[in-house]
DNA sequence: TAGTCTTTTCTGAAATTACAGAAATTTTTG
DNA sequence: CAAAAATTTCTGTAATTTCAGAAAAGACTA
């Protein structure tokens, strides 16, 4: 597959960003490249095109199923498999989101349920109380996310849109509440 | 000093996760320990605690400061440095994603505006389109946390725990308007 | 200003991670 | 079922990262 300069730039940055996104350098180009592919690609192709060797390809595509940004597609009359990745964005940022949240994130939610169920020892009064705030800090945001995940796509993007402008209409409610309870009947 | 059961839990897993959040077990162990404490600690404290070279701990330290979590108290008639981090969970939440939008995504953003702003070479009309598409959202999202960082703490809870239903009220708005419109007449 | 305490930087060794090529395995097709 | 094609796993090496101890630098005091 022929690269021009752009696509060369935005593969290259996706391998040097990849320490920092806990990647590595080939995984990370090689999921820019099928991003940027209209059409699927074979295994050898993205070797070629990366100059990754075959068994490296191999394991990044691997690695990128397990995070869910790969799709492998199958035509008639060849056996190759061919990988895409999803092509709606917002699709992606919320496997990304997901995924991340499982890794991240639930293992600490764990330990923090089990070590605040364990009987408190004496002179623990302090750490005790932290990790409960912490705890319930992570349990406040991914509830809310796990809430927000539900909604459509193009109602989220209204609502990001919207901002903390939507904090005025929150103050609001209850007069809202007013009028939606008026239709039925009346007022607090 | 003298760590409980459940402190060594809390300390072992940030130093075990250290590698997913993309920092090593020693400034994990280090920020975990230091949450914990209600008293500030010095370096050597540190260092004895969890076992870690002196040396390796002022590493740490370096590192935490560099994320802007950790804060240097001095007591008077000593000149040893005493470390704490912020109390607020909040606070600490507000500039881990600062932080993080810092090392991993501003970087990518910058990154897309010079090649989309580049001539367009022939044959990259999917790609080009593709590379403006995730410009767009992420520039979506950091502009929505941008604006929402601005929403204080409390009010910032309200609308976590009022969630999807926050979109009830979106579709209201225009309903809305027409109060908020009336409320100014009649008063203040 | 010398002496002591404290922190930071340097250095090389150890551990971990990344990767190419080889070997093994699986899949497809005749 | 065997041959061929493709993919995955294994293995050794290279590169990177982590880390302890040593050396250097800085801060305070007598």
């Amino acid at each position: 597959m022929q690269l021009t300069e752009s696509m060369q730039t935005f593969i290259s940055h996706f391998g040097e960003m990849g320490s920092r996104w806990g990647i590595n350098r080939t995984v990370g180009q090689i999921y820019a490249l099928l991003y940027l592919s209209k059409e699927p690609i074979c295994a050898d192709d993205i070797s070629e095109t990366l100059g990754f060797s075959r068994s490296n390809v191999s394991m990044g595509l691997k690695e990128l199923d397990s995070w869910r940004l790969v799709r492998v597609k199958h035509f008639q009359k060849d056996r190759k498999e061919y990988y895409t990745v999803p092509e709606d964005v917002w699709e992606i940022f919320r496997t990304l989101v997901e995924e991340r949240k499982k890794r991240e994130i639930d293992p600490t939610l764990s330990m923090l349920r089990d070590v605040i169920l364990a009987p408190k020892a004496t002179g623990e009064d302090y750490s005790r109380e932290k990790m409960q705030e912490m705890h319930d800090l992570i349990e406040m945001l991914t509830g809310w996310y796990m809430d927000m995940q539900k909604v459509e796509t193009e109602r989220l993007v209204n609502l990001l849109k919207l901002g903390s402008k939507v904090y005025k209409l929150y103050e609001m409610k209850d007069k809202l509440a007013v009028i939606a309870g008026g239709k039925k009947k009346e007022k607090r």
